[in-house]
DNA sequence: CCCGGTTTGTTCCCGCGTTCACAAACTCTT
DNA sequence: AAGAGTTTGTGAACGCGGGAACAAACCGGG
């Protein structure tokens, strides 16, 4: 009944703590203070606190936090507890991946169709799913109450794709085709940018070696 | 000659405003402005500014920026003027989609062996190269001054993957297994988290359904 | 019951990033 | 040649997030 505003900083960390906590939870561990916690999602102990005091007070000083507890509260939070359909457009390579990848279909998402826009792809099997026609998007968006969707297409079709997406009712968007997606206002994309993040590193890497270069020189 | 530091949040978006003066130039365009090649990019066009700003005055007041001249400031920028050779760990349905992902290939960079731990899969061919055992990595490090690592191997296993990737003289890592990696200072990390991303639009999701639900109530 | 030890929740401060607004600089027309 | 119209590059203000440090609260022993 609090609504508050949680920052989107701690929003996108919350994620982390609760694999952090489910590691824990398979090696028996009961309690564990921040510090602890912190360690194992690899970030500073205060930004932990100050994270986990934006849901409520759930830990006890001087003790620490109850790990099943604090999972339940996190998974929660962010609405794991529900039931979220899904369905994935753009059954390539990439697409069959995510069909397959466990994250998708953990606890709390469940992939209730598969689409392709090649027809001749209709029927096949793919992680026990029937690949279906696209045209039935908005049947199935209807039929299951989807709310998100994972587009995998080429650039070129996806911001079709995402159109029909908003048509058909699905109002998040996880985009893994290379391309901008324009969307109403109400309707939030997350872009998975493979070949942004190699560029990215690349960057880094470069100036590392040139940096290195440098030493060498003064050196 | 001039290492003036970039921020990283400029960093973060040169591959996206690289991505659009491609199409744009696919279109056959020779100029452009702040303002269409921040609307291309989906950014603020002041954002775009002070962020081009930071490499150089490479624009030219009153015209816009050379469609070409920008890309290949940019390019040279980010350093995909030179080869980055990289090796791929874990050629399971997501490494096999990341073997074949044209951004992994394109220009710059360039996918020079594909490992895996399972012998069983050694000389099995995925996008024109062979699957090699994951013990000629160092030998491949080496041999090709491979610089880039990617990991898409279960959680259980890309720690040593990294460690081992590490000793090997790589410096920086891709990392697409849902858990997080210590490596020495030096090194960096990028990880790409497919499952915090959905459960980043859950919450979302989450948040947009129950507020349309309270207005409900109070219309 | 009281006191020392421990750990959370929070306050304060600092630095980064975003945005507005404007001066500087360029083109084109007259 | 001069002025009107554009567009870049940047200075300044603002808000958000990170980190250290501390007060509040809890546990256990004597």
């Amino acid at each position: 009944m609090s609504p508050t505003r949680i920052p989107e900083a701690t929003v996108a960390r919350l994620p982390v703590y609760l694999r952090a906590l489910n590691s824990l939870l398979e090696a028996d561990t009961r309690t564990c203070s921040s510090e602890e916690l912190a360690g194992a999602a690899g970030v500073n102990s205060a930004k932990l606190r100050k994270d986990l005091s934006h849901l409520g007070s759930y830990g006890t000083r001087g003790v620490g936090y109850d790990v099943e507890y604090l999972r339940y509260q996190i998974s929660r939070e962010i609405g794991l507890t529900q039931d979220w359909p899904v369905v994935i457009v753009g059954i390539g390579n990439l697409g069959h991946a995510l069909a397959n990848y466990s994250g998708f279909s953990s606890r709390g998402f469940r992939t209730v169709a598969l689409l392709d826009a090649d027809d001749s792809r209709t029927g096949e099997l793919v992680a026990g799913l029937k690949i279906r026609s696209f045209g039935e998007l908005a049947a199935i968006v209807h039929e299951h109450g989807v709310a998100i969707g994972v587009i995998a297409t080429p650039a070129a079709a996806a911001q079709s794709v995402a159109d029909q997406m908003v048509g058909a009712g699905i109002r998040s968007i996880l985009n893994f085709a290379p391309t901008v997606l324009t969307v109403p206002e109400g309707v939030d994309v997350r872009m998975v940018d493979l070949s942004s993040e190699l560029q990215i590193l690349a960057y880094h890497e470069q100036r590392k070696a040139s940096a290195t270069a440098d030493d060498g020189v003064v050196a």
